[in-house]
DNA sequence: TACATTTGCATCGTGCGCGATTTAATTTTG
DNA sequence: CAAAATTAAATCGCGCACGATGCAAATGTA
């Protein structure tokens, strides 16, 4: 009995699995001089555009619950990255805010994604294809997304 | 100031991370059925191909070193689903052979791949599509890994 | 208005990932 | 051969991810 498919090399999943955790580990080096996990740079990317908003939406753009979201959170309020309060007009939600800190932190934060492009950036890589690598996995990101809250 | 490199979607690494853990979480069901995690699954993947290999095999293979292997294949010890044993040419090496219920949850895997497929099979994903998108992550995986090993 | 349902958050427990350190066995080198 | 360097595991600590549960506020409904 062969199976082909069984093989690890012959699976999507993998290959995806250890890219994500390849690429989080290129951003290490630049995230560590900022102090920042991975993900903590992620909700920072989300308040540096839309600041002042409710955890939940967080969580909606990063695809994270809240007992991921909320620990994570609490952790970047001790840091002084932002503020957590409670809305006026719905008790249950809790608003996020960046502090000073957590907003100048933006401009030690601007030059990552070129220096993480140059990383990836070969004669093998070049910028059309990660262009398109990213579309395509916008798309799947869109449809796994779809699928699994049908169910 | 606009910043559109630091915008969520604009960069590679969002998709990537959100992509790996939605793969991840339409396995689930299957592997729940098996009393799996997904990383374990990954580690029955390589086994099932070669069987009784060093640990340190593993780890390169699934690019993990001993800090999660070790823990990692300990609980699938205490599952029943392989047996760890020191080599005896080098002491320091642990071989990992599955037990019999690991050789025969093999037979419960082989449709997974499939099963798989067919979530992500749409109008809008096609088999040219993903096998594409494997074969590009494969260089990825192979680029990222030799930049990181340079350092 | 009462009651059921939904929504937003928090907490708990478990299992990764991974940097850092330790221990022991093996290999390399002077 | 002896000292130094390398290699393989193991352990520790921390921060995610995430299923499950609980709770309180808000909303929907009879």
């Amino acid at each position: 009995m062969d199976n082909q498919q069984l093989k690890l090399n012959n699976q999507i999943c993998f290959p995806i699995y250890s890219v994500s955790r390849l690429i989080t580990k290129a951003y290490k080096p630049f995230l560590e001089e900022m102090g920042l996990t991975y993900p903590q740079y992620l909700v920072l990317l989300v308040l540096w555009e839309n600041d002042n908003i409710a955890m939940n939406k967080i969580g909606e753009k990063l695809l994270l619950n809240t007992n991921t979201l909320s620990p994570l959170i609490k952790r970047m309020e001790k840091m002084d990255l932002l503020q957590r309060k409670r809305s006026d007009k719905d008790e249950r939600s809790v608003f996020i805010q960046l502090t000073e800190k957590g907003k100048e932190l933006k401009n030690t934060a601007i030059p990552i994604p070129e220096k993480l492009l140059n990383t990836l950036l070969t004669e093998d890589i070049t910028l059309t294809e990660i262009m398109l690598l990213k579309d395509t996995l916008n798309k799947w990101s869109d449809i796994l997304l779809d699928r699994q809250n049908d169910k």
